[in-house]
DNA sequence: ATCTGTGAACTCGTTCACAGCT
DNA sequence: AGCTGTGAACGAGTTCACAGAT
């Protein structure tokens, strides 16, 4: 079939939030100018990523907003729902279990690890925390399927994706400075706040600059 | 002159990173073979990211990790340093605070903001909390070219992002999950946590799927 | 012999432009 | 008239492959 590409993903997951919140607003219908203006790229962009997702716009009304958002969901989701788990439940961690709350109900932060006796074993945000010795047993036993890295030591990192991965986890979402090295059939997105500012910073002085 | 693509400088803070942490284990020479490895890419990759710096590496010892390293920061960073606030001192912003203490010397956070009364008017993290009802004020007064939004209030993203830019702000860092409408020679650089852990599940199934 | 720097080739992602539909 | 879907053209970004250096 037809290859698809990282940044037609990213850009499907940008219109589903644009989307809810269109209809949350009560706007039923959309054309792909208006989309790719909400989404900052252009109409032929729009339509192009949504030849994935199989539904089929009309001339006269452009897109109906919830079946788009079901279309997209459709594509992206997994139908029976998948298991994430917290690794590190510091600031950052916690922080990651709030903005992530409610927002895909097939997307599940059913467990949670740290080090700290304060924490482990009770309920925190929802979600139970688990002594980080018990995360091979626990990981394999909940099928947790991806994994959001939060520990604060950068060590630790590298021998924590091991056991996730030999438990069965296939994707991490790393907040660790840390480069992990792992079997390459698993995805790793990562996201070191650092690098993030920096880049920020660069394009602060560097934006829309053309000469060099 | 030669355009330069997001994608390599991404690439070259990556590099920077890689050769921090190489210097701090006293390697003092690398080739762009072993630089690839340890970024995850090719040669011919490092090679031609490295262009855009002016350091000429040696076909007999490859590159100095030392001098690359300065070349690298030459080329990101700016002479006097840059100044950043962080707005929203919840979980997250005190996170990002942490993680991007003493990383980099030219990126300064040297301000934040908050309405807790509780926080505002002290020094949190090390670094002064200002009401965010003076937040036009201090943002110009200091020179702020670079803010990081981590307000919980989606709907006071835009608002405030708005202050920023016209108090001289260049560039935003935004964790909410507010789509932000600005002048287009601002950057933004946005980290939607949901987006990314929505992306991350999407690859933990389709990742190294060939067909669809 | 084995590296780097880089023009040229190639690949992949984006945009154009138009047929088809309403 | 004005939208969508898509083959074809285009252009940005990556890789190849080799000259030049040590």
């Amino acid at each position: 079939m037809t290859k698809i590409s990282v940044n037609t993903v990213e850009r499907l997951i940008l219109y589903r939030k644009i989307l809810k919140s269109l209809i949350s607003e009560g706007i039923t219908n959309i054309y792909s100018h208006r989309l790719a203006h909400l989404a900052e790229n252009s109409p032929a962009q729009v339509r192009r990523d949504l030849m994935v997702v199989g539904y089929i716009g009309s001339p006269a009304h452009g897109y109906n907003t919830k079946v788009l958002e079901d279309s997209i969901s459709g594509f992206l989701d997994v139908q029976d729902g998948q298991r994430v788990a917290i690794i590190g439940l510091g600031k950052l961690g916690r922080a990651v279990q709030d903005y992530c709350k409610q927002r895909n109900s097939r997307i599940n932060i059913i467990a949670s690890f740290d080090v700290d006796p304060q924490k482990v074993n009770r309920m925190i945000n929802g979600c139970f925390c688990y002594n980080i010795s018990e995360l091979d047993k626990i990981v394999s036993e909940l099928k947790i399927e991806v994994a959001i890295m939060t520990v604060p030591v950068v060590e630790e990192a590298q021998i924590i994706a091991e056991k996730l991965v030999a438990n069965g986890v296939k994707a991490l979402l790393n907040y660790t400075p840390a480069q992990l090295k792992l079997n390459p059939n698993i995805y790793i997105e990562n996201r070191d706040m650092m690098m993030a500012l920096e880049k920020a910073a660069f394009f602060a002085k560097n934006f829309n600059v053309k000469n060099l």
